[in-house]
DNA sequence: CAGTGGTCTAGACCACAGT
DNA sequence: CTGTGGTCTAGACCACTGC
């Protein structure tokens, strides 16, 4: 069974997700989601204290509720996908793909990512923009024992990241994050003068203990941060 | 102001974080909390809510609220100390102080780390070494109010990573990384080249919501890499 | 069955920020 | 001054779980 406080906050959480409440806009006042639910007031500031709490929204006294700006550089070390994380910066998101193709694994790949010599994967390699500028240059293998679909798929419409959260369930991430030099190719790329200080971030996923898909993302150093929160474990 | 359902968290928490109340511990409860500090239960259920929301406190009814067992979740990129990550390495480590102060926090220190402008704060500065070349430039602050000993502390035979966790129990720690490249005294000190590609990461601690340290390392990127891994949830 | 947590109510007072 | 959020009360009923 839901709870009241818990269909509250799906029921205003939907619209900010969905973009149709934009940052800036203001929520229904406590007294009026008490009404229009037929609740307390204290149930209403339950459901509001729960958004506050996931950072969606912000609360000024005599104001009222309002949806949060998104966090400027709260790139939590999650899986999620660079379309997402550039939205969540209130830029506009594209993908140039520089090369796609399918083919069997290197000997480096494999040991990367533990399939077996000669296996099948889908690669790709593409180019991330963030508002016009370059944001991020990401190459992937994608195993097609893992990931039939993803032979015939061009990735035109929806980049790889996210193509894959939509089919497959993950069980297992690694990330390997270094600082480089930017190689010239890159460097020209992302639009940053070769051997410039870049963030390049392996990801490796698992789905029941079967390898899916190796990324590597490299990002300008002067323009992005990753930011991760702990608690004790 | 002190709310008292923020006061029965912190007084709840306190014994938990300290290891006074082991994990299986059971907490008192709601009624018990509402009796002895006077106020309603649902004031004590706020908070051992919140306890329950911070992954520090399971309920169950009839039984009643339990202590949590530390999840076995969470990634490589915890709080560890540098001498212990150089010995994980089969390196012998020591460490370089380079400078040591106590002082009052500058204006941007204040605004990483939340503390009230002109806190007291002990600051150090020091080089680690493994296997005799540099591994890593630490630069940190530790706030005095919340950690008094740390005044009369000179880190000479333990690091201040160590010697804080020995000491302080933390119940969150926040990590920036970024690239970025070497400032030309860092290279030096590194024993890199100027603008080379170093790994930077700035870690703030908190135990039971007052800010403990700031700390700020920088590796040099080609012989460094943080490695996270993680499960969904 | 008894006792706990889970949820909710219909009030209340206060602090604070705009007007 | 007004209206909002922030907090708290003293009840209440229910669900679940262990006895």
């Amino acid at each position: 069974m839901e709870s009241l406080h818990q269909r509250i906050v799906a029921d205003l959480e939907a619209p900010i997700l969905a973009g149709e409440w934009p940052p800036g806009h203001r929520i229904p006042f406590e007294m009026e989601l008490a009404e229009s639910y037929g609740c307390s007031r204290m149930t209403a500031n339950k459901a509001v204290m729960e958004l506050v709490r996931r950072g969606l929204v912000e609360r000024r006294r005599k104001l009222g509720s309002f949806v949060a700006q998104p966090q400027a550089q709260s790139a939590v070390l999650e899986i999620r996908d660079i379309a997402q994380e550039v939205a969540s910066l209130g830029l506009a998101h594209r993908a140039e793909i520089l090369a796609r193709a399918n083919r069997r694994a290197s000997r480096a790949e494999c040991r990367l990512s533990g399939l077996a010599p000669g296996s099948a994967v889908a690669a790709v390699e593409l180019l991330h923009f963030a508002g016009g500028r370059p944001f991020c240059l990401e190459a992937r293998i994608i195993s097609l024992a893992a990931v039939p679909e993803a032979e015939d798929e061009r990735f035109a419409t929806r980049p790889p990241g996210a193509w894959l959260l939509d089919r497959v369930p993950w069980s297992r991430a690694e990330h390997r994050i270094r600082a480089e030099p930017a190689a010239p190719r890159i460097a020209g790329l992302l639009g940053v003068a070769a051997g410039a200080a870049c963030l390049a971030i392996e990801r490796r996923t698992w789905s029941g203990g079967a390898f899916v898909t190796h990324a590597r993302l490299v990002y300008p150093g002067d323009r992005h941060e990753l930011v991760a929160e702990f608690a004790p474990g």
